[in-house]
This record gives structure tokens, sequence and C-alpha cells, in this order.
DNA sequence: CCAAAACTTGACCGAAAGGTCAGGAAAATT
DNA sequence: AATTTTCCTGACCTTTCGGTCAAGTTTTGG
């Protein structure tokens, strides 16, 4: 079992060539798709910067749309995992503080996830209806009956609880898509650790005593 | 079907044409752009909706680009002058809740306008960093100067101003940019009416009371 | 009524995009 | 060592896009 002879030389595997190849492509794609686009990128543009032939892209992902769609559930595998599920027993203050701060996280950590799925949902959504209908969908229901139970338990007001989730989705993932902008309203490069942390906190503590949640 | 005839009823102005082309191209123009982004237009599709031959169309716009920026520069009209300051002599109970409201409306009565935008800004503002970077800043820093008096006053909690305005901007704007997605979990076609005030009064429940404002 | 200005449009063009293919190089398998 | 499978890639094809143009028609202004 020779592994490869002298010191030197790359430890080049053989299957390996697959696997490294394709995690190269889908993450030179993920950025550019979550900058320009799905018809702002092109195939070429995605080659080039992965330093590889554009027939050779083409080889292992035999059209853009397959590529694209690589990509995209690759990035659902991130998205998913983290939006499990809130516990009725648990205190909405606990919980809510806990899935408040692993949006943020998500926004902070995977934006690309983030600017594709907005731009996917901004165009209608084209490739990821299915999903969203069912395990989105799912999710959303889910959540919404543990705010119910929530209220009904009275730990918390009466409020709907479909546009407090929303509430909560839209201005945490609005960390990651309008990124750019606060950053340049707020003369930064971009967003730091601190703002994101501010983040976290205002929307805890907006949701919380909005919800007539006591925070202690 | 020529109903002028007898009556001579507008005899067609030639001054007249050239408006009415205009915006008949830029009307259909802003629903493309808003619902496939920049790059996923074409002008023949544009020409096709509206009627007219493609030269036709370049004949009024000499660059798709050119055609982009007309309907932006119409649009960015509309988005400025709703935004206009809150006074720091108002109790901050009467004007967030003004504020609240009128963003909301925007997101209601032009969605394409915010879904343009959030694309835009999206894939790093390329045609609107200018006003972005002047305009929408000023905006921006009065209007948390604005906070910061209402805080000195007393009279809200002493909150970070740039996050709240966020979080705001973000959740009201949500309603257009993310109309198909909460109307897909929500098993609606679209957004109601209902759905936006149910909408303005949570978002603002939450902002009055997270803040410390009495909601009376 | 006539000429100039404004409008209209089918035909055309070069560039760039997505995608194909055939044949060669490298690995893997036997 | 032989052969089969996988990988690589330059050249090429087709389509579509943004944009041009020249020849016309309509409108306007004198």
């Amino acid at each position: 079992m020779k592994k490869n002879e002298i010191v030197n030389l790359k430890p080049r595997k053989s299957a390996d060539i697959r696997q490294k190849n394709l995690q190269t492509i889908l993450f030179v794609a993920e950025q550019r798709f979550a900058q320009y686009g799905y018809n702002g990128t092109t195939i070429s543009a995605i080659a080039e910067q992965a330093e590889l032939p554009k027939a050779n892209v083409l080889y292992y992902f035999k059209t853009k749309e397959a590529l694209y769609k690589g990509v995209l559930s690759k990035l659902l595998v991130i998205w998913m995992e983290q939006m499990d599920d809130m516990d009725p027993e648990k205190h909405p203050r606990d919980a809510l503080r806990h899935y408040i701060l692993q949006k943020m996280k998500q926004s902070k950590e995977h934006p690309n996830a983030s600017r594709i799925f907005a731009a996917e949902i901004l165009h209608g959504a084209p490739y990821l209806r299915e999903q969203l209908q069912t395990d989105l969908k799912e999710q959303f229901i889910k959540t919404c009956q543990v705010f119910r139970v929530w209220i009904a338990k009275q730990w918390m007001d009466p409020i709907k609880p479909e546009h407090l989730l929303f509430m909560i989705w839209s201005s945490t993932q609005a960390y990651a898509d309008y990124g750019l902008q606060s950053s340049l309203l707020m003369d930064k490069e971009a967003l730091e650790d601190d703002d994101f942390e501010a983040g976290v906190e205002l929307i805890t503590r907006l949701v919380l005593k909005g919800c007539g949640i006591s925070l202690l």
C-alpha cells in the first residue's frame, strides 16, 4: 500500500478528484449566484474563478440549471437544519431568544444562502416553490402552533402568530440581505460582530416586550 | 373602431404620442424588472408586452441600461417622497405609528418599487449606490437623530436607533418583497388588505411596547 | 403645401451565452 | 500489461441578446 512514494508530490488521491472539483465549483458558484443572481452569472465566469476550463465545469454539471440546483440543495440543508422546532413546553422567553439568536447566526455565517434564497423568493421562487410549500410551510405551521400554545397558556399576549414569525424572519434575514445597505449607511465596510449582537438584542427585546413576555 | 371621427376627440397630438409610449414602456419595464430582475429581463419581452416593435423601444431608450435607470428614477421619486421626516416634537407613539403605516402602505401600493430596490441592494446596488449614499443616508441619519432626541426626553427607552430603524424598514419592506412567500405559506393567492393591517398593527405594537412607549 | 422634424420598423450585426463533441490523458480495474 | 472507466479540454455549434441602420411614414411648423 503505497501512499505516494517520496515525501513530495501531491497526495493525489484518485476518486477524490471528483469531490474536490465538485466542491470548488459549488463554492465558486455559490458566491457568484449570491452576488449576481442566476441570470447575471455565467458559466464562463464560474469556470474562470474556479480556474477550470468551461467545458470541465459542464462535465460535472450538465447544465447551468443543474449547477444552480446543486448550489440550492447544498444550501437548503444548512438552511433547514437550524430551523428546528421550538418547544412549546419551554418558556417563550428562552425559546424565542434562542430562535432569534440562531436565525441571526445564520445570516452572519451563511449570508450567501440567505441572499440566494431572498433573490429566489423575490422572483417568484421558480426553483424553490416545491421546498417552500412543503418543508418551510411545515416549519411555519409548527412554529405558529407553538405560539398559539403559549398564548393559550397565557405566557404571551394574543398576537397573530403568522405575523410575528414573519417579522422575526424578515428582520433577522435583513442582516444578511441588506448587509451592504446597512454598512453603507453606517460607514462601514461590512457589518461587524457587534452589529449582529446589537441586532439580536434589539429584535429579542422588541419581540419579548412586544408580546408581553417578561425579560427575566 | 375609430371613435373620434365625428366627435373629434383628442386629435392625437404628436407630443402626446411620445408621452404615451414612454409611459407604456416604463410601465411594462417596471413590471418585468421587478419580476425577473435586470438580467432576467429582455428588451424583446418588454417590447412584446408593450405591443411595440423592439426597435421602437430602443428608439425611446437608447440602451437597456438607460431604460432601467428610467424606471429607477421614476420609482425613486415615489420612494423618497413618503420617507419624509419624523418630527422630534411629536410624541413617538404617533410619529412611529404613522411612519410604520406609511412604510407599509408603500409596500402595498408600490410593491414593484420595493422589489426592484431590494434586488438592487441584494446585488450590491450597482445603480443605486449614489442615491443610497446621499439621499437615503441623510434620511437615515435624520431619523436616528430624532430617536436620540426622544430617548433624551425619556419618551422612549435607550435603544440603538440604527437597529430600530433597520428593523422597521426590513419588516415592512418584507410585505412587498416576500409577499409571495408569505402568501404561499398562508394558502393565499396574494396578501390581502387584512394582512397588511395586521402587519401594521403587529409591528407598531412590537416597536412601541419594545421601546417602552405607552400605547395610549 | 412643402420641407423639416419626429416617429416607426424590418432587416441585420457582432458578441456572448449555454451547450455539444470528439478525441486525448489519467486512473482504476482486471 | 491491458483495458475499461473516468476525467479533461479546445474547437465548434446554435440561440439569443443588445444594439444599429436605413428606408419609410406621420406630424409639425412655416
